[in-house]
DNA sequence: GTCTATACTCGGATAGAC
DNA sequence: GTCTATCCGAGTATAGAC
């Protein structure tokens, strides 16, 4: 009991100046990126000193490892989730998008994470999320292939059907400052425009592929 | 003629050693980003001296400013062209992805350039190219507008079209590394696979859009 | 215009007291 | 675990000779 008691508020100091750092370098590294950000910024935003930073985590490099790492597991293994629903096609297509526009809206950071540091330092991230993409991948093309060797939908390259529903969800979140100001949207709007497209995406797309 | 001789004389040692400092610097900053790239490696590249930077550009900033917006000015010119094009909706479409995946793919640093610059420092990104998208935008937004109105396509949302449209041709390029990564590319294999994408993204969005 | 050498700032990392 | 003070390398920028 005493124990438990002692591990418990140990557990609460430990972690909540850790998870202090933790979310203030991925605020900090989603808005500057790994070689703009800055630790003493890091430091300013969670409240604490910089050489906490490196009691923490060491280095600079360790810190946005452990946070891609950490970003990347909860992403991935929730995209499995909706690659491994169980129905037909069309339906799992309109599953699958309306979810998925979801996901990326509350990891928004990700897209443009993985987009910008694969340009930057492909070696390092590709370590990183390795195993996790590509077996996702693999389900999706076998669901695809199958559907379209028994005609459900428009003989299609599969791998350029998963690329344009890929393009169609994550685009408009990973570009999203470049299309509010195209578009003359505020902040509430683009949401707006965002959540319609939960609906508009998957119609475009089952509209584009099934057997008329 | 002495004259004319001795200008392009002049010209061709200004130009040389200026345009092997934008070349270099292009290549280096689309590879690391504003923030990652080095003055150094930008001289190596060059096979010039690091002086010679400041000499030509003052600062790693101007330098910077210097390219994107050369680079923006002749991308937006032809974006521009390509839109301006004068066609029924369902062949400008046609038209427009063909050549436009063929643009982006002459200039495929700008895609990237634009979507990690524009989260890393919005308001000075947003001068360099403010006026250049939105008039864009709106001739094509007119154009889809009339053919909707007209019934020349199947209700949809204009805007979303537009971004479903460059979603399909700039997320492959902007992605590229992950995605050539993802499908277990090499390359050429990535290069074959865009070549392809022509034909197929302007018949997935047609198929979508036209009226059965 | 081009080079070498150097000034100066910034930022990541550490030492050491508490 | 947390702080202050400081080191030191890296990187931008300039001075000055040629």
């Amino acid at each position: 009991m005493d124990n438990k008691k002692e591990l418990k508020i140990d557990d609460n100091q430990d972690k909540s100046t850790e998870r202090l750092i933790f979310q203030a370098a991925k605020d900090v590294f989603h808005r500057k990126g790994l070689a703009g950000a800055r630790m003493q910024e890091i430091a300013d935003e969670a409240g604490i000193n910089k050489a906490m930073l490196h009691y923490y985590f060491r280095t600079k490099e360790k810190l946005f490892e452990a946070i891609f790492n950490e970003e990347c597991s909860g992403f991935f293994a929730k995209l499995a989730e909706l690659i491994n629903v169980d129905l037909p096609l069309l339906d799992k297509i309109e599953f699958f998008v309306e979810n998925y526009i979801d996901l990326l809206m509350k990891n928004s950071y990700i897209p443009v994470f993985i987009i910008s540091e694969m340009h930057h330092n492909p070696e390092r991230i590709k370590d990183l999320f390795i195993d996790r993409i590509v077996s996702v991948k693999h389900k999706f093309l076998g669901d695809i292939t199958t559907a379209v060797s028994l005609g459900l939908i428009r003989p299609i390259d599969p791998r350029q059907l998963i690329v344009n529903i890929m393009a169609l969800c994550i685009f408009p979140i990973a570009a999203r400052p470049m299309l509010t100001f195209m578009m003359e949207m505020d902040d509430n709007e683009y949401t707006e425009f965002i959540e319609l497209r939960k609906k508009e995406v998957s119609k475009f797309i089952i509209n584009s592929i099934k057997i008329n």
